[in-house]
RNA sequence: GGCCCGGUAGCUCAGUCGGUUAGAGCGCUAGCCUGUCACGCUAGAGGUCGUGGGUUCGAGCCCCAUCCGGGUCGCCA
């Protein structure tokens, strides 16, 4: 029997057939996605990527056909052919989109037969990652992910048409590139031309893109991959794909309105939702104080509020103490909820936010039959408890959390995780519910304990506000850079800057970080040359596509909408890599594997 | 590097206080059934309980180590 395709090729995909389809002759080719043998009626329901539809064999009409269907097993691939008929009343499958639908097989091939797979092809199984991943291929098949794949083309051609029209080229980066100390740590690749020498994959394509602006290109985009050798989440993989842009002769609101008309469109073509615009933007310092995070979730309230000032006059050694020697004392309101957490729970959510290096957390219950618990109003006034409750804006049935922190940042972000998980457990989440915003204004440095030394927020390239200009030398902590993120939903889709186009901005920035100019020279001596023959003011931002596609399709890892992902410890399940090589590759890169002891 | 959760049939899981022959659903195989659609009915096959060590008369269960997967803190300019 022939297996080949010849005189068997498709005329429809097997979903898109319809009752305005009833009467033609028909050819699908796709996987045996179940058979459902009745004795004397047999059905194959045969799966493509469109979708679904039944083929009906009928012993009593053609008992040699209805033998070879009786052979098809799941997952076999076969084409059928035959009359489209519409089905009676009665045999309507009104959860199928095909359901008014059948075809009634005049022929069927078996193009390939299956071994028994090791799940089932299906969205109603639960499977687990392990299993999912070695055999992603199988994996793929399942209709949600071939959705999250025409997904994220989906949102790839429209960026690609939406950039096109604003006067965007596509221009392409190398993957072979240089390692820079700052930021992730890189993935190398040995040269065997240059022995003992490396290039490195990109973390991003930042400093061609700057240099594109500086040869006149005006306007880039690039749909790339990137590169970072560093833990994975599930919002974070090694490789992973930018939507990178850059314009030429622009400030702050000119990168933000191309990119709102850009997300728009996004969202009403890929999902059908209207985004108005233009969208709400909040400086990094009132994100921190009312959210805890730069990446604020603002489809809930539970906002932060500062008692410090009532806390430093109360007797409570700990709260007074904090604020005395410079700490801070902030709360969330968990308003309307008291009644849902027994002091279990309570005790459970300390230890959440220990993980975040707060020390602890106190509560105050108002529950709705007006009692009153707490961890520590005994050690307080009636008038400080009150003035707290009014801060707070209390009533019966809310929830106060309160963290004391000598750190304000430690108080901030872990009133901030706080508020998220509960807004998680209290099911406060939709999913189709998005909240886009620009957070603005980030601080230019950041300090880094490793190093003991201001590093770049951003990047070193990021220009400051001008504004900001004059504390560059005296009080670089306080400089805020011309820096954007776009948050969806507590989620960095992406972000941005201007970026600093004046040589002798640059070498000042470079000094603020601590550069010398022998190592600034070293580094970045090509960037600090090209600069120097005429920059044009130019800023970008770059998104991150697997987060963006993700979150649009409601999935809560980024694996979901990459076909062939990496597990936590950054290997493939799948291609069993990173894997040994031949010593004789080795030897042409000149590298010797050194074994440590314990590796035995 | 730290912390938390998990690993039992092909898949998803249950497994009581450490005690007889380790179970269920789905899938798979065979048979029956002419309109099913999560088809149904009958029968059957299928297990190094992640791995190694230890405690015990006896370990899926307790202890130690280790591997694998997930989440997360650090890290991610």
């Amino acid at each position: 029997m022939s297996t080949s395709i010849n005189g068997m090729k498709r005329t429809d995909y097997c979903g898109d057939l319809r009752k305005t389809d009833v009467g033609r002759e028909v050819v699908v080719n796709g996987w045996c996605d179940r058979v459902r043998d009745n004795g004397g009626v047999l059905f194959l329901l045969v799966r493509d990527r469109a979708g679904v539809v039944q083929c009906t064999f009928d012993k009593s009409v053609n008992a040699e056909l209805f033998q070879v269907a009786f052979g098809v097993r799941t997952e076999f691939v076969i084409a059928v052919r035959g009359k489209l008929v519409a089905r009676d009343d009665a045999a309507v499958n009104t959860k199928m989109p095909t359901g008014e639908v059948e075809i009634m097989a005049e022929e069927l091939r078996i193009l390939s037969k299956a071994e028994t797979t090791p799940f089932e092809i299906s969205d109603e199984k639960e499977v687990g990652d392990q299993i999912r991943l070695k055999y992603r291929y199988l994996d793929l098949r399942r209709p949600s992910m071939q959705r999250n794949l025409m997904l994220r083309h989906r949102v790839t051609q429209i960026a690609r048409n939406y950039f096109d029209e604003k006067g965007f080229l596509e221009i392409e980066t190398p993957m072979l590139t240089k390692s820079t100390p700052e930021g992730a740590r890189d993935y190398l690749v040995p040269s065997r031309v240059h022995a003992g020498k490396f290039y490195a994959l990109p973390q991003s394509p930042q400093q061609y893109k700057q240099l594109l602006m500086l040869s006149g290109i005006d306007r880039y985009l690039q749909i790339t991959r990137c590169f970072r050798d560093e833990d994975l989440r599930a919002d974070r993989q090694p490789e992973f794909t930018q939507i990178d842009l850059e314009m030429s002769f622009v400030e702050q609101d000119d990168v933000i309105a191309v990119n709102e008309g850009f997300l728009q469109r996004v969202f009403k073509e890929a999902l059908g939702v209207d985004i108005a615009l233009p969208l709400p933007r909040m400086p990094y310092e009132e994100a921190m104080n009312r959210y805890g995070s730069d990446k604020p979730d603002v489809r809930f309230g539970f906002e932060i509020c500062d008692v410090s000032d009532i806390a430093q006059k109360c007797s409570f050694k700990v709260f007074h103490d904090t604020v005395e020697n410079g700490g801070t004392v902030r709360l969330i309101n968990v308003d309307g909820y008291a009644d849902q957490f027994p002091r279990k729970e309570i005790d459970k959510l300390a230890e959440f936010v220990k993980t975040y290096r707060a020390k602890g957390l106190a509560w105050m219950k108002l529950a709705s039959d007006g009692s009153m618990t707490s961890s520590f109003a005994k050690f307080l006034t009636e008038e400080e408890i009150e003035a707290i409750k009014t801060r707070a804006n209390a009533k019966a049935g809310d929830l106060l959390f309160v963290v004391a922190d000598a750190d304000r940042d430690t108080a901030l972000i872990s009133l901030g995780a706080l508020r998220c998980e509960l807004a998680k457990r209290l099911g406060l989440l939709r999913k189709d519910d998005y909240k886009l915003l620009w957070v603005t204004e980030f601080p230019q440095f950041e300090y880094s304990e490793e190093e003991d030394r201001l590093v770049a927020k951003h990047h070193p390239f990021t220009a400051p506000m001008e504004e900001d200009l004059e504390l560059l030398d005296t009080n670089p902590r306080a400089v805020r850079a011309k820096a954007y993120d776009i948050i969806l939903n507590g989620c960095e889709l992406g972000g941005g800057s201007i970026r600093i186009h004046d040589a002798a901005l640059q070498t000042r920035m470079f000094r603020a970080l601590g550069f010398t100019e022998e190592k600034a020279q070293e580094q970045f001596g090509h960037l600090i040359a090209a600069f120097s023959y005429g920059a044009p003011p130019h800023g970008g931002l770059a998104y991150g596509l697997d987060r963006l596609c993700m979150l649009l399709a409601g999935h809560d890892s980024i694996r979901d909408v990459i076909a062939f992902p990496k597990v936590q410890n950054a290997s493939d399940l799948m291609m069993s890599c990173p894997d040994v090589v031949e010593q004789k590759q080795l030897d042409e890169l000149s590298i010797a594997i050194v074994h440590t002891e314990d590796e035995v």
